[in-house]
DNA sequence: GACAGATTGAAACAATTGTTTAATATTTAC
DNA sequence: GTAAATATTAAACAATTGTTTCAATCTGTC
């Protein structure tokens, strides 16, 4: 007889038990990492019995990466999308626009203080204790998106060495990274005199400071000489 | 009968069992983790019982306490230090000596691969899985450091409200952590085509680029108009 | 030497871990 | 309906965890 189990909704009960194990997984890895999730605790969540995990991925470590997997593409080709509508804009947009649009692509998924925060949580996980070999990490996931975006920076900024273009995407890179995780921290903990941290206003603040930054690499083209340009002690 | 056993080098066998619980803790701490890191990993390691963590420590979880403390304690000392030395320097230093100061005075104990890179360990897993609560990581280790950079920043860097100030300084802390993440990652994957990250290089260019970034801030003393400064929706 | 306190040692404790097993239930195909 | 394949279940497995126990040893003082 197939009675429809009505009590529940259908959105918990109907979905594949292999479905529901990943989506629990992604959750409790992202939370509380891999050694700190048990088993149990994601066939609890998952609403199945222990034996599910092996039965449908083999093992928890691989469980770990099909769903390490599941969190990121994703997001990656978010990203790359983003990149790519930059490099054919037309017309080639001010360098103000490029870091606004930049920024606020690059960290749109990231500020949600739950998908969000999973993604950066997940990620820092995964770089302090590596499941997959970091190698396949980098050049899958971080590379991508670094040279795509000195691509298009190479486009809407001033003229520069691919190297100096290269320090130039970490700049940005780092100082949203480091954004993005004050905002996490400000939203978690209660810090009596400190104000929240206003993501919005270091947007601002960004594009101003980095367009600046950019600029600087505009004054010499031909004649690289100030004193902290590095360019002779290369080798 | 007190036989020197001679065998064994003085280092290892004279200091106290307690010193030695407390190094080896630090050491494997950073490197795998509270959860990831047994008891008998540590007694292991310092050549002791196991009961012994029990006995000096009063437990695992309070070993861990002991052991952030004894490994971030002297690490925030060392930077006041150095910001206090840029507060005090004759004649007030110029801006790219204040940079480059600072990010020496920054990066010096992070860069090394062995202790440097204990530290940038050791302070990532706490943010993930705190022991100790949130606040008073920041509180004691964090702000201090900031607020005082925000100070040196205000004797050496063009004039900005204190607001800019701070998220300058985030600006650059988040480059140069991200830049240290850099340099260790760099040194622990093979990816075939990249160069190594070239962390004095970066240096150079953060210089460059930051000095350029807060220069933006000493256009518009009065008048505040540039379409990103936002201070127009504050509130 | 004898005693008291501090320290160390081997063994055992209960709890939790990931995985396997074998039986049962469900679905699919004919 | 029947049989084969797929999926789920409860129970048990061996291994590891942090902690405790209690006897043995060391250290300093009288």
């Amino acid at each position: 007889m197939e009675t429809q189990i009505s009590t529940c909704d259908a959105t918990s009960e109907a979905r594949e038990t292999h479905e529901r194990i990943l989506e629990a997984a992604q959750k409790l890895f992202a939370e509380k990492g891999l050694d700190a999730t048990s088993v149990r605790d994601i066939t609890a969540a998952a609403d199945c019995n222990v034996a599910a995990v092996n039965y449908h991925f083999g093992g928890k470590e691989n469980l770990y990466l099909e769903s390490f997997k599941a969190m990121l593409g994703p997001l990656r080709d978010q990203r790359l999308a983003m990149i790519a509508e930059l490099m054919e804009r037309e017309p080639v947009p001010t360098l103000e626009e490029f870091l606004a649009t930049f920024a606020e692509g690059f960290l749109d998924p990231l500020v949600d203080h739950s998908r969000g925060r999973m993604f950066m949580v997940f990620v820092s996980r995964e770089l302090l204790d590596p499941r997959l070999p970091l190698s396949v990490f980098l050049e899958e996931f971080i590379l991508p998106m670094v040279q795509r975006a000195a691509a298009a920076l190479e486009r809407v900024g001033p003229p520069m060495t691919p190297n100096n273009r290269i320090m130039c995407i970490f700049s940005l890179i780092g100082q949203l990274l480091h954004a993005v995780k004050a905002h996490h921290l400000s939203a978690h903990v209660e810090i009596q005199d400190a104000v929240p941290f206003d993501l919005a206003g270091f947007v601002d603040h960004f594009v101003r400071f980095s367009s600046a930054g950019l600029r600087a690499y505009s004054l010499d083209e031909t004649a690289s000489s100030t004193p902290f340009t590095g360019g002779e002690k290369d080798q």
